[in-house]
DNA sequence: TGCCAGGCCTTCC
DNA sequence: GGAAGGCATGGC
């Protein structure tokens, strides 16, 4: 067993991982802000008291370097809450009640297809169909005397059919999952390169793939890719957007005019204040008035 | 029973 | 280019 400890700021474990960005994190029993997740290679167990991070994984091997990188540990969220919350005092009041959420760096493919999932489904049938894909199909591994799933490979979902999927739970989007595993395999995307594509450039290479619009591409860049200036809409965001500044416009516009108003107002900090606005509505934080 | 869910695809105009 | 309809499935 390894442990670690690491000082943090600015963080909220329950918040950031209960904020719906990810669907491989379970609470403990009996257990006070503890969770145990499946990333990348490994299994973390991780208990946050205070200002520390108590962390243990079935695997040593770059386990603080991996858990900063996830939690996006190495930036300044002080500094961006303060700036968002002079936008006005609705965004103030917002980020004021969910203090701590991060943007978590996510592997690439599992998002991908994570997402792909999400599409007009809720959140505890799109975890329900990840858990049971990795199940079936990706590697196991042990951790405190308990087998795990890690999330499959491009190449070890290779052969599943269009049928198996379906057999998983995931509906209608079978054939999105299947086409788009094809294509990676395919080198459609170059997955070791989307970092370094600028916002634009990913957003229109993942709008190429069968299952994701607009939506879906944006959640993967915000959750896998640390690009904070994109906007997701989705229904719960259109809500909480149409009665904080659309009232007088009930309900006749559109998710461009939305788009529009919130890089506008928020610029390059509109995925994190959008991640707010969806955990304060979702959770009941906000009057709906 | 009917509606909703972190929407997208296809068809039609 | 935009609008309308269809889509699997489980929870409420």
């Amino acid at each position: 067993m390894n442990n670690i400890n690491i000082l943090v700021d600015c963080f909220n474990l329950k918040y950031t991982l209960e904020c719906g960005q990810c669907f491989r994190w379970e609470a403990v029993e009996n257990k006070p802000n503890t969770y145990i997740g499946v990333i990348h290679d490994r299994v973390l167990k991780i208990t946050q008291e205070g200002n520390l991070l108590s962390v243990s994984s079935n695997k040593e091997e770059d386990l603080e370097e991996i858990v900063k990188e996830y939690f996006d540990l190495n930036k300044d969220y002080s500094k961006i809450e303060k700036k968002i919350a002079t936008f006005d005092k609705k965004i103030a009041t917002a980020v004021k009640n969910t203090s701590g959420i991060r943007h978590l760096r996510q592997d690439f493919f599992e998002t991908l297809l994570s997402f792909i999932i999400s599409a007009n489904n809720n959140i505890p049938r799109i975890t329900k169909s990840i858990q049971t894909i990795s199940n079936r199909y990706g590697t196991k591994v042990m951790f405190e005397g308990k087998e795990y799933s890690l999330f499959p490979t491009k190449e070890q979902l290779k052969n599943v059919t269009v049928d198996e999927y379906r057999e998983c739970g995931v509906g209608f989007r079978d054939r999105y999952l299947k086409d788009t595993v094809e294509d990676l395999l395919n080198n459609k995307i170059d997955v070791s390169n989307v970092d370094k594509l600028s916002t634009e450039e990913l957003r229109k290479k993942l709008l190429t793939l069968k299952g994701v619009g607009p939506k879906v591409a944006d959640c993967i860049m915000l959750f896998s890719c640390n690009k904070d200036e994109v906007f997701p809409i989705d229904v719960w965001v259109e809500r909480v957007m149409s009665i904080l500044y659309f009232k007088e416009y009930k309900g006749k516009m559109t998710k461009k005019d939305i788009m529009e108003y919130a890089t506008k107002k928020f610029g390059k900090y509109a995925g994190i204040v959008q991640q707010h606005l969806f955990y304060n509505i979702r959770e009941g934080k906000i009057n709906l008035g």
